[in-house]
Formats: structure tokens, C-alpha cells, sequence
RNA sequence: GCGAGAGUGGCGGAAUUGGUAGACGCACUGGACUUAGAAUCCAGCACCGUAGGUAUGGGGGUUCAAGUCCCCCCUCUCGCACCA
């Protein structure tokens, strides 16, 4: 006789095209379940879906189809981050328009997504390309300009010559570009900023909030980007005067340490540098530094091979307590964009500053010092950075320096010469950007009222289609004059528009949001669709957004909040956040130069869409990286089969039954006891391990074990309605544990089993304690801590029952002939330790 | 240097509260079926050995009992890094 065999292509073409036609995954905030919102970071159409994003969507899939047997209301969408460089790149190198290129890619990604059986709401798809997106995106520039919360700014800027255009801090990984990779250099632009430092300490205190639901690793990179220090700004007068200038501005962590002040240095891009070398006869030598150091490479710059230098500038400072003339130094380890581009110089207390001291022979001021000891200057090898008492400190002596840094700080305030501050690491968020596939920045400019907004019922400023994309790479919309000429909205005389466009992290900053009312043309949010939806409670994506795209989305739900478009209590867009691993190939990254990329399309082709994202499943923990195998998804294939194998062989004896619904009465064999019992267990285990804990290997494991029980008790039970209805049970309990992994097998064989309804709407099986229950158990027993032998004993014997079997044991007893037993340790059910001597 | 994470068979990985280390899978070995292969099924599979012993990066400790808790050290991965 020969058996239907398995064929994947039939079957998910067949449920994929019912789920298409019955809208099967749509959601709507109007429910009384309990909400659940899933969300995966949405891709960057660039052409095809690769592994990572199939790892990434089918994690999210699980979580989605779990949670709605689980009983949730569960939100499960889809979109495009369709604005972006590959797309002009794309339009240049194939000489067509970037829209073009987007759409047709969104329409082949979509296929691909719709082909592997993805429970999304399609019909609250977006893509950030399309007006009706981002023209909302505009009116919160607007509002924010409002607010102050966006303003413009000259400032030397990360430019990547390769993308020509400028990049945020954030998109520059070690001095190259984020995206092409090339070494990004400054250049001075007047640009767009967003004041996200406004926010630096809510972004930073609200990170305690997201403990246990984020990865601790990306909160301690938020943090670390953020960077918050604090201390005390300090005002150092000046001997000589510069018109306008009262003196000079250093940040501190150690005001404590300030009587310690021996020079200062500043750097060599202070804006004083200039004044202060008026009239010194080596002015010529200073400016040659400043010129040397300004036009070394940012990256050899920040290396931390290079060599601390520094030159006098011949101006003194004064210090704000002594009045005692401070050298003024400039040095090229001063970072002019961070705190007030000045440091002063505490030899004693600072190991960089006793090393620029010791090289330029500057004195060293011992003003710390460590409890009952004494520090002598001439004799230190390395700065005392400990705790200690104030000394040589005027009125400060004698104090704790843990207590002086709030007193000096103090002090200072009062005479107006400084005051407790604060710093962060973060800078303002640059998202101006000179390129044309973007949204664009609804601000024009008139030679007469300057830079005015567009007025919010002109919106969207549409981004023209009808423009010829430029071969070097250059912004077509200045040259496009249906764009670039307007009129002044304040006087209606001749102006022009802004040509650069957002960044389009802008565009991802607040996406998840939209979801809640996609469709909505009235309004970006509407309020009752966001209170119930949002935050998302599972966001799922590459940990390489750890600061980027996490740290922009925080910021703008922040915003959106205190503009009124969120409810005042939401301040956090995701509460849980899964950042799985990458998909590897023979131990490296996949990549087209490598010749090593698996294509999802090709495996889906030979294996079917549930063998791939089962294997992708059961490779390894999300979390943690994956090398891809080939002979690793043979082995799903196999299962899927041994599965499939199974119900088609028992076919004839199987009961349309629901799983779980054998009773005890049921299983009067052995065997059938066993195998119920088993079932239960499974159900425990997967649904812990999917719906809580997100081990999706563990959990398949264990319907693995299931399957495998099945295969031997099936040889053994006969074919008494108990028995049947047992294995019957256990059949249904598979398929259904199974379903949020591989939906298509499993709806196939759960209408084959002869239900009408959809997996989807079944309910996540309730696993029974009884029914988990043994009738004997395997206690260990040991001797001193080693295992000497097991022995089988009734379920539920008392310790002393336990004790006696143990010593009772043959292996037991050899391995204590001849010794005193002290102690005999007893856990019920489990174990019996020994203790002889 | 600072911060986070990891280190378990040939490999991916289990072990959720301190209680039989190695579940599940891959690879491998032997066998069955087959003209042969594929597929499938059965058996074996941490290491050394005769009883027994040794094993979770290394070394200490706590405990009747440690992969799990504590201390010290080593290695790897990631992030930040002259941040004043």
C-alpha cells in the first residue's frame, strides 16, 4: 500500500489562499480579549527577503499565533522602511526611478513574506514612502519647530563623501559610514537638528523601566551612548581682555579637586585660541599646532595610539578661588564638542593630566589626600584618583571630597563663578539629510522672513516623481524647479523650498505607532486605537539597532507624548524587546562577495516554507547566532515527515478528537497511561517555553519527544476506544502545539482529522497535573554525593519508605560496607543521599 | 580601561527553584529492508578502564549534594572609550 506522501508546495499554497481570502490574521481594538501587540522590525525593500529576516519573522510568527491560541487580541502587522540610499543607488545603476525600484521590490518581499505564511494584519500595511505617510511626519517637524525642539545649526558635520550626504552620530561606526563604510570627514553645514538631548535624562532614568523586558546588554549600551556625567561647570576669569569674553568655561566631575588646578587646556578648535594668542611672540608656533592638529584625520585623531601634545598658548587664566595665574594650554586630546571644549589641568588627581604635567614639567598641587597619609608631588609616579580628604583648599580643608564636590559646586554658584551641571555624551540628532529619496523637510526659505515653516494645511510638501535621479549622486530636487520654487507662506513673495529630506530613522521612529490606525487620513494616531494598543509588547529585531533606531523610537514616543498625540502614560514604545542572533554561514556573516548566502526562495522551494522556519526555530536559541546547516533543516524536513508519516499511517484509527480530551478512564493500558501522561507534559513544557519564555528550540524538543513516544506506544496499544482515543488525543495535541510553527502542515492535518474550524481560533491546550502524574518514580540514590543506582518505588512514598529502599539497594550497600552512615538526606520523590564515613 | 554577555560531547545545544549532566537534533558507527541506492526502521555514540574512575574554561570555597551559589584567575564575543 502506498501512502500520501508529504507535499509542502500543495498544501501551503492551499492554506495560504485561504487565510489571503478569508483576511484570516485582521484585528480590530474593539474586543474584550486581553490586547497583545507583536511587532518585528519592518525591512528596508532592497529586493529580496534574506535568512536573518526569516529567523526574524518567524519568531515573531510564533509569538503571534501562540499568543492568539493563548487567548490574546494580538496585533501582528507589516510594513516597508521604503525611503532610503539603496534605492537612488539602485535608480542610478539601473537607470530607472527610485520609486519604481521600492514599489516593485515591496510587491516581490511582500510574496515572499505572504509564500512563508505569516500571520499579519495585511490590511494595515504601510510604507514610509507614500505621502500618506509621511505627511505626517511633517506636521510633527512643524510642531516641533514650535516647540523649540527642532532648530537649525552651522556646525562641522560627519559627511560621507561616498552617499554625499551628512550622517548622524549614531551612523558612524568607528569613524566610517554606517551604511557604505567609507571614512566619514567634517565638514561645516547648516542643518536640521532634533533636540533629543532635551530628553537625555528621561531617555536615560526611564531605562530602569525596560529592566527584565530588554536584553540587559542594550540597555547598557543606551546608557553608555548617553553618556551622563556629573559635576560642575567652573568659570575661570581671564588676565587679559577679550571683548564680550568674561572667561572660560570648563566641566568637571571633580570640583573637588580644584585647588589642584595647575593649567588648563583647551581645544585647539576653542573659539578663544585666536583672542588668546594676540601679541605672543609665538603666536605663529600655536597657530601652526592648531592647523596640524584641526587637519588630522578624525579617526587617527580618537586613536588611543596617539601621543598626548600640547603648546602654550602664553595666556594665563585665573583661578576662581586663589586667583593665582593658570597657564592656558591647548591639546589635541580636548574634544572641542564635548562639555566646553576646556579641561582644567589636576595633575595630582587626574592620570592624563599628571602625564601632560610630567611631560611639560607644570607642577603638581597635592589637594586629596588618602586618610592619615601624606601625598609629596615630586614623589607620586601615577595621579591619586581615590577618595581622601581635602587639603590645601582654603576653606575646604579637612572635608571629605565626596562632600566637597557638592560644597565647591555650591560655593561657586553663590559667587557666580560655576554651578552643578550635568553632561551628557548624546548630541543633538542631525537629520538633514542632501539626498532625494527622502521625506522632505517642510521649511522654506525667504530672502526676506529667512527660514519659514510651511503652513501645517499645505502638507504633505510632496516629493515630486517626475525628476531624472542625477548620476554623481546629488539631490535632483534643487534643480527641479516645480519644487524648489514657492512662495513665501509669511509674505508670498518669491522663495525656495528646503531640498534636503529627513533622515529616514525619522521615518522608523514612530511606525509602530501608525499600526495602531493605519488607515486613518484624519489624523497620524487616533487616540483610542493607540491607548489600546500600544505600547508593543514584543518587539523582535536585530541587536544592531541597539541604539540607533531604539534609542530615535524612545525619543520620539517621548515627544509624541508630550504633544499630545499619546496618552501622557505612555512613554515607552516597546516594553519587551527580543534581539535574536544572526543566521551564519560556515562561521561568518552571509554576504554576496562571500558566496555564501543561502536564499530563503530556493530552500522554500525545495523544503517548503514550515521545514524553513521550523529549522530556523530549532537551530538554536533566538537569542544567539546560528550557523546555517545544510544538513541541520534535513533534519526538520525529516520531522515534519515522521509527523506527517505518523497520521497518515494511523489514519484509519484516529478520533476527530481536540487535544488534551483523553481521560484517565481512557488510558487503562500501560502504555496508554504513559503516552497521556507524556502528551501533558508536552504541553506544559512547549507552552511554557513558547508563550513565556521564548525558547523555541526547548519547546520543540519536546513535541519531538512526544512524536517519538508516539511512534513506539503506537506498536504496543491496541485498538480498544480507550486506546484510540489516547492516541487520538496525542495526535491532536502535536498538531496543535505545532500549528504557531508550522501552520500549513498543521491546518492540513487538523481538517484531515475532520475539524471545520481553523487552528488558528483553537484554543492553546490545558495540560492536566494528574494526568502528569506517575505511578512509580525513579529515585537516585547516592553515597556521599555520588550517584551509586536508581530503584523504581511507588509515586507518593514517605521518606522513611524511600530511605529503606535505599538501603536496601545492592549497589547501595557495597559502596558502604564497612562505613558509619551519619546522615541519610531525603528528597521526596526525587533522591536519597548517604552521607558514611 | 569601563560596561554587557558567553565558555558543557565530534557539532548545534538541554538541564526553569542547588538534587540522576549531556534532553532534542546533526554528524558518525553497526545492523535490517533493497539487485543497488535513496528513503525508512532498529541498535550504539562524553572520556579512560576489568571492577571502577574522570568530566560542564582553570583554581579555591560553601553544601549531604554545585554546570547552577560565593571568591580569584584565564579565554572569547559585542558595545563604549583621551568624555575631563
Amino acid at each position: 500500500m502506498t501512502q500520501e506522501r508529504y507535499n509542502p508546495q500543495a498544501i501551503e499554497e492551499k492554506w495560504q489562499s485561504r487565510w489571503q481570502a478569508e483576511n484570516a490574521f485582521a484585528c480590530s481594538h474593539e474586543s474584550n480579549k486581553p490586547k497583545y501587540y507583536v511587532l518585528e522590525m519592518f525591512p528596508y525593500p532592497s529586493g529580496n527577503i534574506h535568512m536573518g529576516h526569516v529567523r526574524n519573522y518567524s519568531i515573531g510568527d510564533v509569538v503571534a499565533r501562540s499568543k492568539r491560541m493563548q487567548g490574546y487580541n494580538v496585533l501582528h502587522p507589516m510594513g516597508w522602511d521604503a525611503f532610503g540610499l539603496p534605492a537612488e543607488n539602485a535608480a542610478i545603476k539601473n537607470n530607472t526611478h527610485p520609486a519604481e525600484w521600492t514599489y516593485a521590490n515591496i510587491r516581490t518581499m511582500r510574496a515572499q513574506l505572504k509564500r512563508l505564511g505569516y500571520s499579519y494584519d495585511w490590511s494595515r500595511e504601510i510604507a514610509t514612502c507614500r505621502p500618506e505617510y509621511y505627511q505626517w511626519e511633517q506636521m510633527f517637524f512643524l510642531r516641533l519647530l514650535k516647540k523649540g525642539l527642532v532648530y537649525r545649526k552651522k556646525a562641522p558635520q560627519n559627511w560621507c563623501p561616498s552617499c554625499h550626504t551628512v550622517l548622524a552620530n549614531e551612523q558612524v561606526i568607528d569613524g566610517l559610514c554606517w551604511r557604505c563604510d567609507s571614512r566619514v570627514v567634517q565638514k561645516d553645514l547648516t542643518q536640521w537638528f532634533l533636540k533629543i538631548t532635551a530628553y537625555g535624562d528621561e531617555l536615560l532614568r526611564d531605562l530602569g523601566t525596560l529592566e527584565g523586558g530588554w536584553p540587559e546588554r542594550v540597555i547598557a549600551m543606551q546608557r553608555n551612548w548617553i553618556g551622563r556625567s556629573t559635576g560642575a561647570s567652573i568659570t575661570f576669569g581671564l588676565e587679559k581682555n577679550v571683548e564680550g569674553v568674561k572667561g572660560i568655561d570648563v566641566f568637571t566631575t571633580r570640583p573637588d579637586t580644584v585647588f589642584g588646578v595647575t593649567f588648563m587646556t583647551l581645544a585647539p578648535e576653542h573659539p578663544l585660541v585666536e583672542h588668546l594668542i594676540q601679541g605672543y611672540e609665538k603666536a605663529d608656533e600655536v597657530r601652526a599646532f592648531v592647523e596640524r592638529i584641526r587637519n588630522m584625520d578624525r579617526l587617527d585623531r580618537q586613536s588611543d595610539l596617539l601621543e598626548k601634545e600640547g603648546i602654550f598658548t602664553g595666556a594665563y587664566a585665573l583661578h576662581p578661588f586663589t586667583g593665582q595665574r593658570v597657564p592656558l594650554w591647548l591639546g589635541n586630546f580636548v574634544l572641542a564638542d564635548y562639555g566646553t571644549g576646556a579641561v582644567m589641568g589636576v595633575p595630582a588627581h587626574d592620570q592624563r593630566d599628571f602625564e601632560f604635567a610630567r611631560k611639560y614639567d607644570l607642577p603638581v598641587q597635592v589637594v586629596i589626600c588618602p586618610e592619615g597619609q601624606e601625598l609629596a608631588p615630586e614623589a607620586m609616579t601615577e595621579a591619586y584618583t581615590g577618595q581622601g580628604v581635602m587639603v590645601h583648599s582654603g576653606q575646604f580643608d579637612g572635608m571629605p571630597n565626596e562632600d566637597g564636590k557638592k560644597a565647591v559646586a555650591q560655593s561657586l554658584e553663590k559667587d557666580g563663578k560655576g554651578k552643578a551641571t550635568t553632561q551628557f555624551r548624546l548630541r543633538d540628532w542631525n537629520i538633514s539629510r542632501q539626498r532625494y529619496w527622502g521625506a522632505p523637510i517642510p521649511v522654506i526659505y525667504c530672502d526676506k522672513c529667512g527660514a519659514v515653516p510651511e503652513k501645517e494645511e499645505n502638507l504633505p510638501v510632496l516629493l515630486p516623481l517626475d525628476v531624472k535621479t542625477r548620476s554623481d549622486g546629488r539631490s535632483p530636487l534643487a534643480d527641479t524647479p516645480s519644487f524648489a520654487q514657492c512662495a513665501c507662506p509669511q509674505c508670498g513673495g518669491p522663495a525656495r523650498r528646503e531640498t534636503d529630506t529627513m533622515d529616514t530613522f525619522v521615518e522608523s521612529s514612530w511606525y509602530f505607532a501608525r499600526f495602531a490606525s493605519a488607515r486613518d487620513a484624519e489624523t497620524p494616531f487616533a487616540m483610542d486605537a493607540v491607548k489600546y494598543w500600544l505600547p508593543v509588547d514584543q518587539y523582535i529585531g536585530g541587536v544592531e539597532h541597539a541604539i540607533l533606531h531604539l534609542l530615535y523610537s524612545r525619543f520620539f514616543t517621548k515627544v509624541l507624548r508630550d504633544m499630545g498625540f499619546f496618552p501622557p502614560e505612555l512613554s515607552e514604545p516597546f516594553s519587551n524587546l527580543l534581539t535574536q542572533g544572526m543566521v551564519l554561514k560556515d562561521g561568518g556573516k552571509m554576504s554576496k562577495s562571500k558566496g555564501n548566502v543561502v536564499d530563503p526562495t530556493a530552500m522554500i522551494k525545495k523544503y517548503g516554507a514550515d521545514t524553513v522556519r521550523l529549522f530556523c526555530l530549532f537551530a538554536a536559541p533566538a537569542e544567539r547566532d546560528f550557523d546555517w546547516s545544510d544538513s541541520g533543516i534535513e533534519g526538520a524536513s525529516r520531522f515534519i515527515n515522521r509527523v506527517w508519516r505518523l497520521f497518515v499511517e494511523e489514519q484509519d484509527r484516529l478520533l476527530p478528537l481536540k487535544a488534551c480530551t483523553s481521560t484517565a478512564q481512557d488510558a487503562q493500558s500501560p502504555e496508554a497511561r504513559d503516552l497521556r501522561r507524556r502528551e501533558h507534559l508536552a504541553v506544559k513544557k512547549a507552552g511554557e517555553d513558547m508563550g513565556d519564555r521564548f525558547q523555541f528550540n526547548t519547546a520543540i524538543a519536546a513535541v519531538m519527544e512526544l512524536v517519538n513516544t508516539m511512534y513506539i506506544a503506537r506498536e504496543k496499544m491496541g485498538s480498544t476506544e480507550g486506546d484510540r482515543r489516547v492516541f487520538s488525543s496525542a495526535t491532536a495535541t502535536v498538531i496543535t502545539l505545532l500549528s504557531p510553527i508550522i501552520p500549513h502542515v498543521c491546518e492540513e492535518l487538523w481538517s484531515r482529522l475532520g475539524h471545520a474550524a481553523s487552528l488558528s481560533d483553537e484554543p492553546w491546550p490545558q495540560w492536566d497535573k494528574d494526568a502528569t502524574a506517575q505511578d512509580t518514580v525513579t529515585v537516585a540514590l547516592q553515597v556521599n554525593g555520588k550517584l551509586r543506582g536508581t530503584v523504581a518505588i511507588p509515586a507518593g512514598a514517605d521518606k522513611a519508605a524511600m530511605e529503606e529502599a535505599a538501603l536496601a539497594d545492592s549497589s547501595v550497600q557495597r559502596h558502604t560496607a564497612g562505613l558509619t552512615i551519619r546522615k541519610v538526606v531525603v528528597v521526596p520523590g526525587k533522591l536519597v543521599n548517604i552521607v558514611a564515613n
